[in-house]
DNA sequence: CTGAAAGCGCTTACAG
DNA sequence: CTGAAAGCGCTTACAG
């Protein structure tokens, strides 16, 4: 066992191949070959070699063999998120988990909390453990920095968020059509006055969502009130303050556009909290898990992360496997999920 | 550079610390000193090697140093929980990460599913892995099989169910009296038909919750009607469909605990399409992020999953430093969170 | 303070 | 079909 090695480490009773191959009595080189399955063995050593790896529950040592295999593969992927305990980010690193196991693959993962420093951190940890592969939804708007590893020979699938000054595969959502289509509903309404409530102008989605709230409403003829837009809004209560102050004020919305999650609960409780749930029309980006238990239920605009990850995962296991063909840029559609909240009628169309 | 060795391997362009050392002039000693930042080296020498280190863009390769290190750490943790998708094990995880990545260790996890058979396979991937310790949800209910793991110096700490077989830290919510503190609220408000919705049998805390709810009821001398308790429910639309027929029968209950939250929506949908929201008590376990936007707003017992994280994680960490104290085992308290649907009294008290 | 040699657990490359 | 030697990138143990 390695604890009577000469050098008297006491790493424990990890079994190695020579233990392995000591009580099998066998040569080191043999014991390789059962544990990875060569056919060339012989079948009265492959059964004497498995039964000392059951008796001593000898466990392969992955990093080591990844040290000295050509391919270098540590069976490690890299799964680095915006926040991986929000709904979105964790029905992604789940379905990935899901794809990576049935690869043996294990899946680390990461939070960058659209901190840009936290992005250098966590990639430069991930490229110490010499990970096999990114799935990423970067913080930063600038992803260069990756290119070297890249040309090392490591994949790298963005989700959610394209690359830029990289050429790297990625998997989106239509984020701008979604809006312009969750708008053109709104407007079919009878709304005119339509607030927009959008995350970080940082966040390339963020930017889409507005955009395609713009898009919309440009191609209504409908002018934005830029008292009605608001941005960079990334907790409930500021939303929840910015709604109150709306509603409040002379010439209210009659329908509003929540471009994210929290800022849809803020907004949902400024409204609920002057009882105008059945007055003002809401809709949402991303599904919220009880928006149909609400009173109206909530309109949204859903993503699907599902398949997101799904694609993601494929694409990259894919180029792990070999796959040169050119980038791929996957788009994933959203689709307008009509509650109730949405469909509530202008003042001057009831 | 690694591509130009004898071998003729191409892993790209990782530069190694004889990389490094050849750019720098030193030796290859010379180069893991000063990654190491051991004190003892000439100024002059740190400095050329860090340039060389920066011009190669040199990371080290932590699976080779781990494998000659005495200590063997591979700065890697395993949080293993039952589905990384969910609200609860997706906080535990991203709590842990917190800490995790104060300490420069990186976090791989893995979704149990419920599944004992998933737990080998993915706890003997991790061994596999080297990983220098466990945070652990098990779905198995004995965990015997990691004793010679934990001997090998590997620790394990237990969340949210206790290890049996095995001596380990654990932290736990105090499930049962969280339940029993609900369900004596619920009787203080008239209720005697209070029936008991529960998740799997074979879950150590489904067990505890249903336990709860029999110590309430017998400590106030209310017998408990069999009919009126459902366990292994594990979907939304299996508690509405049982929470349907109960509210459907000649002598239907006047309040509700669900024992868990994809049963507690199912249980609401069944109340809300009766229009009984008014009428029939409910209190769920484990808070749901839109509770408070529900009329009524929903009252449950409220789990602390990121103190829960936090605590196991400082413990983990604490017995990689060394800590040989006895195992611990930690209460985390649950929270009975008052909002509305909890407070409907009984139909005779009204 | 600096470095040459040995070895961590494994696979490669080669010989028999 | 089987095995002895070399080496992956690094740290240890030792010498100067």
């Amino acid at each position: 066992m390695a604890e009577e090695t000469v050098t008297g480490r006491a790493v424990g009773p990890w079994a190695t191949m020579k233990d392995v191959a000591a009580l099998a009595g066998v040569s080191l080189k043999t014991v390789s070959r059962v544990v990875n399955n060569e056919p060339t063995v012989n079948e009265d050593l492959v059964a004497r070699v498995r039964l000392a790896a059951t008796q001593l529950h000898y466990q392969p040592n992955m990093s080591a063999s990844a040290l000295r295999r050509l391919d270098g593969r540590s069976s490690t992927i890299a799964v680095l998120l915006e926040d991986l305990s929000n709904p979105f980010s964790a029905t992604i690193y789940r379905s990935v988990e899901e794809v990576a196991i049935s690869r043996g693959v294990v899946v680390v993962g990461g939070s960058f909390d659209e901190d840009p420093s936290r992005e250098l951190v966590l990639t430069a940890a991930m490229s110490r453990h010499r990970v096999d592969g990114f799935i990423i939804a970067p913080a930063s708007r600038d992803h260069g920095y990756l290119a070297r590893e890249q040309r090392a020979g490591t994949p790298f699938v963005f989700v959610d968020r394209p690359p830029v000054n990289l050429e790297a595969d990625s998997v989106l959502s239509d984020s701008r059509d979604g809006v312009t289509r969750a708008t053109r509903h709104l407007l079919r309404f009878g709304h005119r006055r339509i607030s927009f409530l959008g995350d970080l102008t940082t966040i390339y989605t963020s930017e889409e969502r507005v955009n395609g709230f713009r898009d919309a409403m440009r191609e209504a003829n409908v002018t934005v009130d830029p008292r009605l837009v608001h941005l960079d809004l990334r907790t409930a209560p500021a939303a929840e303050r910015v709604v109150g102050h709306l509603l409040d004020s002379a010439d209210p919305p009659s329908a509003i556009f929540a471009g994210q999650n929290l800022v849809l609960m803020g907004a949902l409780r400024a409204i609920r909290s002057r009882h105008l749930q059945h007055r003002v029309a809401i809709v949402g980006f991303d599904d919220l898990i009880m928006a149909d238990l609400l009173e109206p239920a909530v309109t949204v605009v859903a993503q699907n992360p599902e398949r997101i990850a799904r694609e993601a995962a494929t694409m990259l296991f894919r180029r792990l496997d070999g796959d040169t063909s050119p980038v791929r840029r996957v788009v994933v559609e959203s689709q307008l999920v009509i509650r109730g909240s949405g469909e509530i009628p202008a003042p001057g169309d009831r």
